[in-house]
DNA sequence: GACTGGCACTCGCTACAGTCGAGTGCCAGG
DNA sequence: CCTGGCACTCGACTGTAGCGAGTGCCAGTC
C-alpha cells in the first residue's frame, strides 16, 4: 500500500515522458533520461507495485507503461512542482489583455488567448448575471407597443430583450417606467431581485400596471431564468493535434458536449473561491468527457468571483503547465474586470 | 466532348450511389441499382469517358468511380432535381422558429436548426450593420465620465460600447447628446454614416464639442470599422460523423477555419440577392477548406438582403437536399425578419 | 533486505507472400 | 451502338516469420 518516496518519482517519470512523447514508457528509458540511481530491473519492481495499486498500466503485455487516471490524479495533487509562467507567456497576457473595450471584447480576448497558450480548448464564462447587480435598467420605445429593455450590470454585462406591450403605451409612461424600474432595482443583486420585481408590479399605479406586469415577466424570464449565462469557446482546432491519439480515436462526442451550453456551464461554472479544479478523465460527470480533462477556476474583480474559466484537453496534458496558465489567466482577467 | 443523356444519366447515379454509401460505386452496381437500361460494359465504356472529361475518377486501378469537384459541379449545376422539404422538415423550421423573442434567439435558433436539419456545420450572419439602418442611439451615464453607448439596428440588432469621456460631462449634456445624435443618424444607413458623424462633430456647440468628437470616434469604431459583423456557429460535431473519411483524416484545417471570423465571414458573407451559391472543393478559396463544400444564400426581409446563412461540409454531400434546407431555412427566417 | 544482472518469455509491429474478388479495358459478335 | 466474354490489375485480407522493446522472475551481491 504504502509508495516510498522512489516509486512516487518514478510514477512523476512515467507522466513526465508519457506527457512529453505520447508514448508508453519502458524502465530502461526511464532510468536513462531521469536520474534515478538505480537499475531497470528495480524500476521494474516499482513499476509492478504501481499497477497493483492502479496508477499505471499496460497497453499490452509486451509495452511500457501509461499513467491511469488514478495515477493523473495522484502526480497532480502530491507530485508535481508549481510550474511558473515563462516570461514570454507573461508579456503575451499583458500584451493581450490590453485595449480591450468592452466586456465581450474581454471575454473574447481571454479565450483566444487561453486556447493559444494552453494549446487547449478554452471556455469562459461571461459574468454571472445571478452575481452581477443592476447598474442600470433602460427602456428603449421602439414603437407604441414595442419597448427595448436594456439591462447594465456592474460587471459590465449588458443584456437586451424585446418587449411586447399589452397596449400602447405614451412616452411620458415610458419614463415612469423607467424611473420607477431604476428606483427599485439598481444596486441589487440579480438573485436577490424576483420579489423586488413582483414588488413593482403592486406598486405601480392603474395607468402603469398592464405594462409593468409584461415588462415584470420580461425582466424576470430573461434575466433570471432564461440562457441567464453566456460564454465563450475557442481553440477547438487544438483538439485535432494529437493525431486522434487522444480520445480514443473520435472527437464527437467532445464536439457535442462543447455545443452544449449546460455542460460548458458544469464544467466551468461551478467554482468555490479561488481554488483550482481539475477533472481527469473518469472523473468527468458528463460522459462524452470521460477521454478528457478539464482544468478550471473562477475568476472576479478582487477575491469575489463573478465566473469560471478554464480549458480542456487529452487526459495527457501537461497538468503544471495548464494549471499554472489558467490561473495565471484568470488572475489578470479578474485585475482587469477590478480596474471598472 | 459531348456527353450524352445517358452519359449524365450515369454521372447522376454515381454522384448519388457515393453520396450515399460512401464507397467507390462500380459499373455492376450501378445498373443494379438504377434503371438506366444497358449493360455494365456500356456503363464502363461511358463511364471511361467521363474520366476521360475528368468528372469522376478512380481511387485505385481496380476499384470504383468517385466523383470529381468538377462531377459534383456538374451534378449540381444541370443533374440535381429539387428536392422538396418533407412535412417533417418543414413542420421541423415552424417549430422551431416560433417563439423566438429576440434577435440572438432568431439567430441561435437557426443556426441549430441549420446543423440538425442538414447534419453539418451551420453559419449564420447577424443581420450585418453595414445593411441595417439606425432605429435608435441611447446614452446610458455610467459615471460622469462614461456612457455606455447602445445603438439598436431596424433589423433588431443591439450593439453597445462603453465611452470613455475627456472629461466629466453634466447630465443635461448626455440629454443633449442624445438628442443631437438621435436627430441626425436616426433612419440612416450605417454604411453611408461616416461624414454625418462627422458632420454632427462640427455642428456641436462649444460645450458638447469634446465629447461629440470622443463619441464620434467610438461610434466610427464600434459601428463601422471593428467587428461589425458577428456571425454563430453549430453543429460542429457532425464533421466528425464521416468517420475520418471526409477531410482526408484530419479536422484540424476545417477547425481552424472555422475559427476564424473573417474567414467565416467570407464564406456566408458575400451573397447576391435571393441566389444560391455553391461552392465545392477546390472553388474555395480558402486552402483550409479544400476539402469542403460550403451552400450558402443570403437572407432578409423580402427581397432585400441583410446578411448571409449556409452550411459546411464534406463535398460529399446531399447537394439537393442541403440547398434545399438552406433555402428554406432562409426564406422563414426572412419573413420572421419581416414580422418585426 | 534491498538492489542488480541475466535470462527466458510475451507480443505488437513490420515485411512478405499468397489468395481472393471487385472492377476494369478491350474485343468480337449481334 | 450495345453486349457478353475474357484477361488483367490491384487493393484488401490472411498467414507466417523475424525483430525487438519490454517484462517478470530468479539467483547472486552488497
Amino acid at each position: 500500500m504504502g509508495l516510498d518516496d522512489r516509486k512516487l518519482a518514478v510514477l512523476r517519470a512515467i507522466v513526465e515522458d508519457y506527457v512529453a512523447t505520447q508514448e508508453p514508457v519502458g524502465s530502461k528509458a526511464l532510468v536513462e533520461r531521469h536520474q534515478l540511481g538505480v537499475s531497470p530491473a528495480t524500476v521494474r519492481n516499482d513499476m509492478a507495485v504501481l499497477e497493483e495499486e492502479g496508477y499505471i498500466r499496460q497497453p499490452h503485455t509486451s509495452a511500457g507503461r501509461v499513467p491511469t487516471d488514478r495515477g493523473y490524479r495522484l502526480f497532480v495533487d502530491r507530485l508535481s512542482r508549481v510550474k511558473p509562467l515563462s516570461p514570454a507567456e507573461r508579456r503575451a497576457i499583458e500584451r493581450f489583455l490590453v485595449g480591450a473595450v468592452d466586456l465581450d471584447d474581454v471575454v473574447h480576448r481571454t479565450v483566444r488567448l487561453l486556447a493559444q497558450l494552453t494549446r487547449q480548448v478554452a471556455v469562459v464564462q461571461y459574468p454571472s448575471l445571478a452575481r452581477s447587480s443592476v447598474r442600470h435598467l433602460e427602456l428603449v420605445p421602439i414603437s407604441t407597443t414595442r419597448l427595448m429593455l436594456v439591462m447594465i450590470a456592474d460587471t459590465g454585462r449588458v443584456e437586451q430583450r424585446l418587449v411586447e406591450l399589452p397596449r400602447p403605451i405614451p412616452a411620458d409612461d415610458v419614463t415612469d417606467l423607467r424611473r420607477l424600474v431604476n428606483e427599485k432595482l439598481v444596486g441589487t443583486r440579480l438573485s436577490e431581485t424576483p420579489p423586488l420585481v413582483q414588488a413593482l408590479v403592486d406598486e405601480a399605479t392603474a395607468e402603469l400596471r398592464p405594462a409593468m406586469t409584461t415588462l415584470s415577466t420580461v425582466l424576470l424570464e430573461t434575466l433570471v431564468e432564461r440562457h441567464e449565462e453566456r460564454i465563450a469557446l475557442a481553440g477547438t482546432a487544438n483538439l485535432a493535434r494529437g493525431g486522434l491519439l487522444d480520445f480514443q480515436g473520435s472527437l464527437r462526442p467532445i464536439l457535442e458536449a462543447l455545443e452544449e451550453e449546460v455542460v460548458l456551464l458544469k464544467l466551468i461554472g461551478e467554482v468555490e473561491p479561488s481554488t483550482m479544479r481539475v477533472r481527469i478523465g473518469d472523473e468527468n460527470e458528463i460522459d462524452n468527457l470521460r477521454a478528457a480533462s478539464v482544468v478550471s477556476t473562477g475568476y472576479g474583480p478582487g477575491a469575489t468571483i463573478v465566473g469560471g474559466l478554464g480549458v480542456l484537453g487529452p487526459t495527457r496534458m501537461d497538468y503544471p503547465g495548464t494549471i499554472a496558465t489558467v490561473r495565471a489567466v484568470a488572475r489578470y482577467v479578474g485585475d482587469l474586470l477590478a480596474q471598472n
